[in-house]
DNA sequence: CTGTTAGCGCCTTCAA
DNA sequence: TTGAAGGCGCTAACAG
C-alpha cells in the first residue's frame, strides 16, 4: 500500500521534484517533451497526487461541505445529488454530512468540517437554529443557508437561497380555491418555524382575500414526517371534518394523511382533495399521485453552490444575500373540484 | 477567515508548540496544569486542529470513502446512513460519493478518493465490474464490496459483504408456494449479474423441487428501476396472465409492477399477489404496503464497515473474505392465497 | 526551461 | 516535563 510520491517520480525521471510539480500542474513553463516523459512515467508508476499535501500547501481544498439533516429523507437526498453536480461542474467536490446524530449542536459538526478545512459550507436545514448558527460562523467559513427561510428582520446575518414560502402559500390557496374549494384545512402548520411562518401567511392572505378562513391543524414538532401527518389526518377525520380539501404543509405530512384517509375509507380525491408541499420523489408513486408544489431542488441547488462559491472567491465583501426562488405548481391527481370526480 | 494555528497557540502560551500537540493529542507527557491551561487557551482563541496537516503527518485519515450509485436510490441512501453510523462508532468518518456521474470508469472515484487519502473504501453496486475493479485496486488499498454477490469460481479476490441471495430467492419461491401459489412469475431476472444469478437459482431451485417451473420475465438493462417493472408488468398484463403471483426481483420493479396492475384494473392481492425485494422504504408507504426480502441494511452496514476496519487495521494479511447475511421476509399486504381475500 | 529552498500545520523521535 | 529539529507530500517564489 505504499504510495508513491512525486520524489519517486523525480528520482527515476532523473529531474528535480519542482519539475515533476510543474508537469503536473499543467505549468508552461516546462518543455513539452520531458512533460510528456513524465506523465508516462507517472502513469506507469501509478502516481496519485496526495490531494492532502497540495491543500496544506495551496491553503485551499476545493470541497465545500453540506450538512444536510437525513440522507434518507428523499427531499434532502435529491438535493445533494443536485448540489454535488452543481458543484462539480465549478470544479469543488462535496462532503456530505448527516446532522441526525448532533440535533441541538450543529456547531460540533460545523467544527468538524473546518477542521477539514473545507472551503466552504452549505447548511440544508429548516430549523430556526441553523440560522442563528450560521451567523455565528459567519466570521469564520463562508457559508449559505439553503432551504429554509430566513426573517427579514432580525439581527442575523446569513447567506441564504430558499424556495419563496409566502408565495407557495399563496399558490396553494389560490389553486384550490380556484378548484372549486371554499373549506380548506391547512395541516401541520409549524409555528416556531420562520419557514412555515411564511408558507402559512401567504396561504392565509389568499384565503382572507376572498373572505375564507382556512381550519388549521398545528403540528408542535420539530419536523415534519409521515407519522405527524398520519396523527393530524385521523385527528382530523375522526372528528368528521366538513373541509373538502386539505393542504398539507409538506409532501410528507401528506404521505401520513393518505394513510389516515385509507383507514377512514375516504378516497382522494372523491372525497377529499390533498396538496402537497416539496414534490419528493414518492409523491409521483403509482396509487400515491400527489399534486403538490414544487421546491425546484436543481434550481435551488445551483444557486446556492454558485452562491457559495462566489462568497469563497470573494473574502473581502461582508455582504450576504438572500435568494428567492419562485416555486411551482405540480398537478398530479390528488385534486379536483368538491364533489366531483377527478377529470 | 485567518485560522489560528499550534503556533500561535504556542506562543501566546509561552511553550514550545510541540507541548502544544502533546497537550491536544492527551499524551500523558504533560503536566496537567499546562495542560489545562492550554485547553483554556485553545478555546479561547477558537483553535481547530488541521485534519489535513495531521493526516499528511500521522499517514492516517480516519475516513473511509463510500461510494453508491445514486444516493437518491432509497435503499443506497438508508444503507449510507447506517454505513456512517457504524463507521462513526469505530472512529471512522464517511467521505461520499455517487458514481451516477461515473458509470463504467469507477476507477476514476476510486482514486479520487485514494488521493484524498482515505483509509478504506465501502463500493457498494450491483453491477459485475464493480468487483473487477476492486480486484486490480486489491494492492493498493483496502477495500469491501457490498450489497453485490461474488461469484465463488472466479479469480477475483475481493472482500465482500451481502445479503444470501440465493437463501433470498429460496425464500420468495417458499413463500408464494405456501400460500399455495404455483403459477408464479420471477419478475425481472437480469442475466449478467451474479447478484441476480443467485437470487434466480434459489427461487427456481425451490420451485422444481416441487415440481414448478416458473414464468421468467428478463431484463436486459443494466438496473431494475420502476419504469423497467412497469414495461415489464404491462407487458405481462397486456398478454393476459394465468399466474396468481408475482415475484419482482426488486420492489423498485414492483412499484412499476402496481402502476401498471392499476392501469389494467388489476387488484393486488386480491387479483394477483405481488412480492419484492430489498424492502426499500417506499414499499412501506399507504396504499403500496408490499410485502418483501428484506435485505436488512443495518446489518450489512455493521457487517462491511467491521470487515473494512479489519482489513485497514491488519494491512499485512492478504487474505479475503465473503461475509453472507440472511435476509428475512417482511410481510405487509401484497401476498395472499391465490383466489382468496387477503387476511 | 529547470533546480533550490522555504514553507503549509502537525507529529514524533531525540535530547536536555 | 519540555524543547529542538526533521519530515509528511506538495507548491511557489527565487535563482540560475
Amino acid at each position: 500500500m505504499k504510495r508513491v510520491t512525486i520524489k519517486d517520480i523525480a528520482r527515476i525521471a532523473g529531474v528535480s521534484y519542482a519539475t515533476i510539480s510543474r508537469a503536473l500542474s499543467g505549468s508552461r513553463e516546462v518543455s513539452e517533451q520531458t512533460r510528456a516523459r513524465i506523465l508516462e512515467i507517472c502513469k506507469q508508476e501509478g502516481y496519485r497526487t496526495n490531494a492532502l499535501a497540495r491543500s496544506l500547501s495551496c491553503n485551499k481544498t476545493n470541497v465545500i461541505g453540506l450538512v444536510v439533516p437525513d440522507i434518507t429523507n428523499p427531499f434532502y437526498a435529491e438535493l445533494a445529488l443536485e448540489i454535488e453536480t452543481s458543484a462539480r461542474r465549478l470544479n469543488y467536490n462535496v462532503m456530505l454530512c448527516n446532522s441526525v446524530h448532533y440535533e441541538d449542536n450543529i456547531g460540533e459538526l460545523m467544527d468538524f468540517l473546518i477542521s477539514h478545512q473545507v472551503d466552504g459550507i452549505i447548511l440544508a436545514s429548516s430549523h430556526n437554529e441553523a440560522r442563528a448558527c450560521l451567523h455565528e460562523y459567519r466570521q469564520v467559513i463562508p457559508s449559505v443557508l439553503v432551504g429554509a427561510s430566513v426573517s427579514d428582520n432580525d439581527d442575523f446575518c446569513v447567506n441564504a437561497v430558499s424556495v419563496d414560502n409566502r408565495a407557495g402559500g399563496r399558490m396553494a390557496a389560490e389553486y384550490l380555491i380556484g378548484l372549486g374549494h371554499q373549506d380548506i384545512v391547512y395541516l401541520g402548520f409549524r409555528p416556531a418555524s420562520i419557514t412555515h411562518q411564511l408558507r402559512f401567511s401567504g396561504f392565509q392572505r389568499a384565503m382572507q382575500q376572498r373572505s375564507l378562513t382556512p381550519t388549521v391543524l398545528e403540528n408542535h414538532e420539530s419536523s415534519s414526517s409521515l407519522q405527524i401527518g398520519y396523527q393530524l389526518g385521523k385527528q382530523l377525520f375522526a372528528q368528521g371534518t366538513s373541509s373538502t380539501a386539505i393542504f398539507a404543509a409538506t409532501d410528507s405530512l401528506a404521505l401520513g394523511v393518505i394513510q389516515a384517509a385509507d383507514e377512514f375509507n375516504l378516497r382522494i380525491p372523491e372525497d377529499i382533495s390533498l396538496l402537497g408541499f416539496d414534490n419528493i420523489s414518492y409523491a409521483a408513486l403509482p396509487k400515491i399521485t400527489l399534486t403538490t408544489i414544487d421546491q425546484r431542488k436543481p434550481v435551488l441547488a445551483e444557486t446556492a453552490v454558485k452562491h457559495l462559491v462566489s462568497v469563497i472567491e470573494h473574502p473581502d465583501d461582508d455582504g450576504y444575500a438572500h435568494h428567492m426562488i419562485r416555486p411551482a405548481l405540480v398537478e398530479r391527481r390528488s385534486c379536483c373540484a368538491p364533489g366531483r370526480q377527478p377529470d
